[in-house]
DNA sequence: TAACAATAGTTGATTTTGTCAACTATTGAT
DNA sequence: ATCAATAGTTGACAAAATCAACTATTGTTA
């Protein structure tokens, strides 16, 4: 118990825990980057929807493995700031792309940069090697244990084949 | 945007996003081993608990990075379970020490292999060294992101002197 | 082509969770 | 003796996730 700086005594501890940790620090390393915008959270969201021309809500849900009710109560959010907006596809009239503003592109840069900074401290006294090797370790993870592969969670607009969870 | 395969297309990327996926998709794999209990959460602060004579509320705040309020709470609910019990601290007759019952005790060793089980189809194709390398670039990011000392988190019932949060 | 299943999105109800402030009891410091 | 700090509790509240039912549209198939 005592063992504190052997990593050994972490192997009977549930992975999660520290996860769930690092996630919480890493969010609010972040919003301090974010005290001055006029909206207070998603900021990944939008910089997901910003990275991509349309990109439909399902897509969304899939990406962050939340409910689609959740995605249309984030897109609300995001709509009443003026940051995305909704536009019908007309190609499948079912889907609803959602696409970046041009306010919401706005905010794009700062909050690149920001995660950026937290990525940056984050891996204070990492080499470039163990930053890519880390990456990829999770990567690895999320596909055992997950039981999906990677490109499950490729985000790009194109009718989804997947099983409906 | 395709290259799935160079995590160097992850470096745009919050750490948190993936955090967060793993965190929830290990829960949800560790919740299958579960479904039997009578109880449907918290197995972990239980393990805690469990692989302590007697621990604090404080102390489990602190150790999850939780409100105290939030304890009180998981607390009843393993009191109501008869999982665990409190115990005045006849020292400090503020402090209730949390102790976990011999029904408790019993889940324990389920609780623990089914953690070692998601752990490992986790590090599912990790060999022992890059498990080792893996715990312990966790631990120097939340040391990095957190700022605050590893020891923090050290999990003993001594008087806190930190500054409360 | 009519009927039906599946998909995208929405809504409302519910539950869960976290947070906050106020409170009691107790201890420690001056 | 007084006052500040700590451990825990409670109630009110807010944020978030979940679920089922619903509309609209598309795809399938008999």
């Amino acid at each position: 118990m005592d063992d504190k700086k052997n990593c050994k005594s972490d192997l009977g501890t549930p992975l999660a825990y520290k996860f769930t940790l690092l996630a919480k620090n890493y969010y609010g390393a972040a919003a301090a980057h974010f005290t001055d915008f006029e909206f207070d959270k998603y900021f990944y969201v939008l910089m997901v929807i910003g990275n991509h021309e349309k990109i439909t809500q399902q897509c969304l849900a899939k990406y962050f493995d939340i409910d689609k009710a959740s995605i249309v109560r984030i897109i609300d959010y995001l709509t009443e700031k003026g940051l995305v907006i909704r536009e019908k596809n007309t190609l499948d009239r079912r889907e609803h792309m959602i696409v970046c503003t041009e306010k919401g592109k706005t905010y794009l840069p700062q909050i690149n940069q920001a995660f950026n900074l937290v990525n940056n401290s984050a891996f204070k006294n990492f080499t470039e090697q163990e930053q890519t090797l880390f990456f990829e370790m999770l990567n690895r993870m999320l596909e055992n244990i997950s039981g999906l592969p990677a490109e499950y969670y490729e985000l790009k607009y194109v009718k989804s084949n997947n099983v409906s969870k």
